[in-house]
DNA sequence: TGCAAAATAGAACGATCGTTCGTTTTATTC
DNA sequence: GAATAAAACGAACGATCGTTCTATTTTGCA
């Protein structure tokens, strides 16, 4: 919109780019209801308004298309979920807020469902770079999640022998039965049991309040329940 | 369904009932790979070796061969994991003995994925029968695990305040995880990690250890770990 | 053995899929 | 403005999908 001409900085790329970003932005919410297999270019044309051939050159292949639609997810999810905690405490608060921000992400039912999730059910039998593109992102958001539950224990707000693996373990399996209850069974109330699971967490990974072994930071335990 | 006269009885149902067997045993090992949508009357039909229009007619559609793969899991599971588990004490031991072969269930990743997850995720946007079926399966499997629960707490092997359905929350939360990164992230271990998220969830449920409220039955609370 | 019924095959249908190709429209540059 | 490149179209292809129809084979029973 905003583009004049300008030889020197083009504001905004040729045309074909910023058609393209919408055709991201339709794939990515078809792809989340339909997932990323359902997801045909037809469909996609006709949300666009637009003829088959004409979506499809944005993208060499249905594969390119998928891979691209991934890759905009994470885009996503890194700004809302990763960045977005970024404003919070290093340690606890911050861990804290990432889950917090994790299972906002997941129960929104309006909205998409996560492609991390019906992915990687989609694509747990099927190799190829789709699947590899899937794993990539998955993984580079539990080394994140890792490195943030690693922190906490450095600054005291864990336990020193947390196994942050198996922590990060029971992460994620609150954030996936939040999704599988809140999608699929469409049970209310959810959100605050994987809540009420983090918290129970915490309060066998939090050093007993205030004869912490070291005398840094203690006002972070839970209450009692 | 309705058999025919009784009096010869041969062993056998009329011929078409076993090949429908034999069709719904191949097509419950190719909606495992592929899902409940990927599973096609063609590619079934190259597998017994039979025509698609012969496939087709021992199921009045698509939907109800679907359907159909559904009930045939569900028999299995029910069979491998609920009336197996029967054989336990009831109580703490049942629902662990529940507990460890719905993991030994999931985690076989050389055989079959499971059809109650992937499903799931496949029609969690899409309703119709194929998601009835799907949720009504899921929901008898969930009212059999919280009915341990309750026997269990009503015998004083869980404390008597216990959350049972967020217990079965967290229960279900494992037993995603696991699926998800053995089957998807591949990952080595991660069914010790689910028996350890478990064990740490029976700590907390677990009434103090032989200081409880009752005097019935105590020595189950697990080791140290 | 003979016959009706059940089971399977085979061909075809309309629809949709991803993809290709040549053309036409639109945007950018001189 | 014309000239050139980028973008979108439209038609078609081959494949596969679920499904229907009519033959043909196989089975079960008298």
């Amino acid at each position: 919109m905003p583009s004049r001409q300008s030889h020197s900085a083009p504001s905004t790329q040729a045309k074909g780019h910023q058609t393209r970003v919408a055709i991201l932005d339709a794939a990515l919410s078809l792809a989340s209801h339909m997932g990323l297999e359902g997801l045909s270019i037809g469909a996609l044309a006709d949300v666009m308004h637009m003829s088959k051939s004409g979506v499809f050159a944005h993208f060499g292949s249905r594969e390119d298309l998928q891979i691209a639609v991934i890759r905009q997810y994470h885009a996503r999810f890194e700004e809302e979920v990763f960045r977005g905690a970024m404003s919070a405490e290093r340690g606890l608060p911050r861990l804290k807020d990432l889950f917090e921000r994790w299972i906002r992400r997941v129960s929104v039912e309006l909205d998409s469902g996560c492609i991390y999730i019906s992915g990687a059910v989609e694509f747990d039998d099927r190799p190829g770079p789709v699947r590899d593109a899937l794993a990539e992102m998955v993984r580079a958001w539990h080394g994140a999640l890792h490195r943030s539950i690693s922190i906490a224990v450095e600054m005291g707000h864990l336990r020193d022998n947390t196994d942050q693996s198996q922590m990060l373990f029971e992460m994620h399996g609150l954030i996936l039965a939040l999704h599988h209850d809140s999608r699929f069974l469409r049970n209310p109330g959810v959100l605050d049991r994987a809540r009420a699971g983090f918290e129970r967490m915490l309060l066998h990974y939090t050093p007993p309040p205030c004869a912490a072994t070291s005398a840094k930071k203690c006002p972070l335990a839970s209450p009692a329940d």
